[in-house]
DNA sequence: GTATATAGTTCGTCCGCTGAACTTACTAAA
DNA sequence: TTTAGTAAGTTCAGCGGACGAACTATATAC
């Protein structure tokens, strides 16, 4: 039986101190007084902590704003500098990094391609080796997210079919590889809560990812749900068909997904181009290619009209490379859903591409970094508060 | 934006009233230090607790209880009397009501038939006429759960195909006609939760209601996940093949239900004959009616494996009239699973019987009024007994 | 009986939030 | 320029709730 850990009056402290966070976060730089109404506490309470946490370095003063008669307030502010978090995507066919702060500015976004077979082990040499080339005291960061194109159980990579990687503890190789605390996690998962994150969205929250092949993510009131091995959401691995064992059956990536659809463009126009040369002939509105996005819009309609009566989502946000066909998935993608919705009420749930394109995943990643750090009030991780004004640290953008 | 309302002292206090009636309701009649321990307070914060809590007539003190040297304890216990619900699952066929209280006694269970085509207004004024009559002093009881087999949203029911209501507000109906707090839930949602709130079940949990139709209520971490509009898991409505509207599409239940094994084994057998009698044949070893249920148990463990990769449950519990033939579902369920599993971890998926049979989902139902009562850390919902509730108490002295 | 062990109570203490009173610093009108 | 008005931020006594040590109560083992 799971051991309780009841309330103390510190976790309710920690509990203001988060929503201090979290009120700065959204609505930026704001008086104590106007913080105190927002997140319901009283000023000399929201005076006390705020105290704490600009000794602390976690936040910062502003010069005074005055609105209006009476005195002025002192703009609060978080102190990017010191709520640094990398975020990583282990893509089948890429890395790529951002680095973040919870002020939500963005200190620098890069990638680079790799082969799809790389082991995962050097897949992790090589970001630890960017990491330490090109972060500037790496040990400021709160930590590393990590996402992963396969099942993520405890921070434990059970099965990525995509490069073929089975049981692997990534968390624990790159903590010893960079010394920092990692975060783990799928990648449709993290994409989907970098989206709530950063973004005001209603809950549940689905995110579809739309590549070579189909997965989703699901946050709930902002937890993402994982399922008790992590493969919740592995939607594209949706039986159909009567097929009596998995290897000959038919799944959901067979008819949604870029691969599917390419398939379909290639078989009608003979031509043997990728997702990306499709675009383009889209764009010059070829015929063939304009029909192939119009079979995939439809077969998108028809999984989020199925994913309403088993999620029941507020909002879709599709994301992955496909998002890049917005344009041409939008309208029959509606038409499609309208046709097969439920409820009446399903027919006008909400999609929209990601706001992120592709750096989704890996900006979910910082944002789970950055989550736990708030979860904690921003208790520090690492380094306990003794030196706290430290000299300030600047990332090439 | 959502009105914050910041922990307070009494936030612990409720919740650690809340932890001590769920470690008495799940531990029996023990002592106050081995409470304590239970809980992880100190004896000293128990004691007080306790105190207020036998003085409002939640508790009741029983002998003492002798185990080895040292002092007995005395025996705490849930005071049944005063912890009362109702539930109530309204069928399409039938109504079903059990009378509960938070120390798992079972005070009484009956149901009835009714007319599928029967009114919602109607059936609630029957309900109500039957609760007035067979249940003295109903002004004792805590509240009343109830379930509808359709699509429940904030009290509302949106949509129920079974019965053809829409839009009706029972929750407020009912409200008027007993006087007492009511809890609306889907039905299927309810078996869920009741599964989790009497017995030992990981999370999720994933509960399959297998009647006429199909639907799936899944509880994880002790919460109903209902989605945007209660609409989840009612995936008796998933649509497979490639109809242009929902009216031609194919669903779920046209494969997966009693409904669609009765009619396949009518064809095959010439026979016509329901559910029960198909059940009596299978006894007598029937090749039809075996065969029938070989199919079922086929179709419902492809079912099941998708499942895994949608929810990805930790546990999945068979609900409905179906689950009384789990004597012929559970082996060939079994291999579907295994030849299906996406993770070979799925081919492992705990799948049992529900623990309550028929009255499952009207345990469930009173199941929700429970929760909400020991969410409140047992404050009294209504009639604040004298003297506790405005004034300052007086603790210990 | 004596020793030991456990149950339950009492009371002083600590911690975090509150609310009222206060100081500070600005605007606007006289 | 003065003065009234208003809002920001601080201070401090007080309160509620958990804690822990010391205490009392009541059993078993010998």
């Amino acid at each position: 039986m799971a051991r309780f850990t009841p309330l103390d009056q510190q976790s309710i402290k920690r509990q203001n101190r988060r929503r201090i966070l979290e009120a700065l976060r959204r609505s930026g730089p704001v008086s104590r007084a106007a913080l105190a109404r927002a997140v319901g506490l009283t000023k000399s309470t929201v005076s006390s902590l705020v105290q704490e946490m600009l000794e602390e370095g976690l936040l910062s003063e502003g010069g005074p704003h005055s609105a209006g008669p009476g005195r002025p307030g002192t703009r609060l502010e978080i102190c990017g500098e010191n709520t640094l978090a990398l975020g990583v995507e282990l893509g089948v066919e890429g890395t790529q990094i951002v680095l973040l702060d919870l002020s939500n500015r963005t200190h620098g976004a890069w990638g680079w391609a790799v082969s799809p077979e790389t082991p995962l082990s050097e897949r992790l040499c090589e970001l630890a080796a960017e990491v330490q080339h090109h972060i500037p005291d790496p040990a400021r960061l709160l930590g590393v997210g990590l996402t992963l194109p396969g099942v993520v159980n405890e921070q434990a990579l059970l099965y990525a079919p995509g490069p073929g990687w089975r049981n692997e503890r990534p968390a624990e190789m790159l903590e010893a590889l960079l010394g920092l605390p990692v975060v783990v996690e799928n990648d449709a998962n993290a994409a989907a809560f970098g989206e709530t994150f950063w973004e005001e969205h209603p809950s549940p929250l689905l995110y579809i990812v739309l590549t070579t092949g189909l997965g989703t993510g699901l946050v709930v009131d902002g937890q993402v749900y994982r399922g008790r091995f992590g493969a919740a959401g592995e939607l594209g691995h949706w039986l159909s068909g009567q097929a009596r064992s998995r290897k000959e059956a038919q799944d959901a990536e067979d008819t949604l997904s870029l691969r599917a659809m390419i398939k379909g463009y290639q078989a009608t126009s003979g031509r043997n181009e990728d997702f990306w040369r499709l675009l383009e002939q889209a764009r010059a509105e070829d015929p063939y290619a304009i029909a192939a996005l119009d079979r995939l819009a439809w077969e998108l309609g028809r999984f989020v009209a199925n994913l309403c009566v088993a999620f029941d989502p507020a909002v879709v946000v599709l994301g992955g490379p496909g998002a890049e066909a917005w344009p041409w998935l939008e309208s029959p993608l509606r038409r499609a859903l309208r046709d097969l919705a439920f409820l009446p009420e399903h027919a006008e749930l909400p999609v929209k591409p990601s706001a992120f394109g592709h750096l989704a995943s890996a900006m979910g990643a910082a944002a789970l970094v950055l989550q736990r750090f708030l979860a904690d009030g921003g208790a520090r991780l690492r380094s306990p508060p003794t030196s706290h004004r430290v000299p300030s640290l600047t990332v090439g953008a």
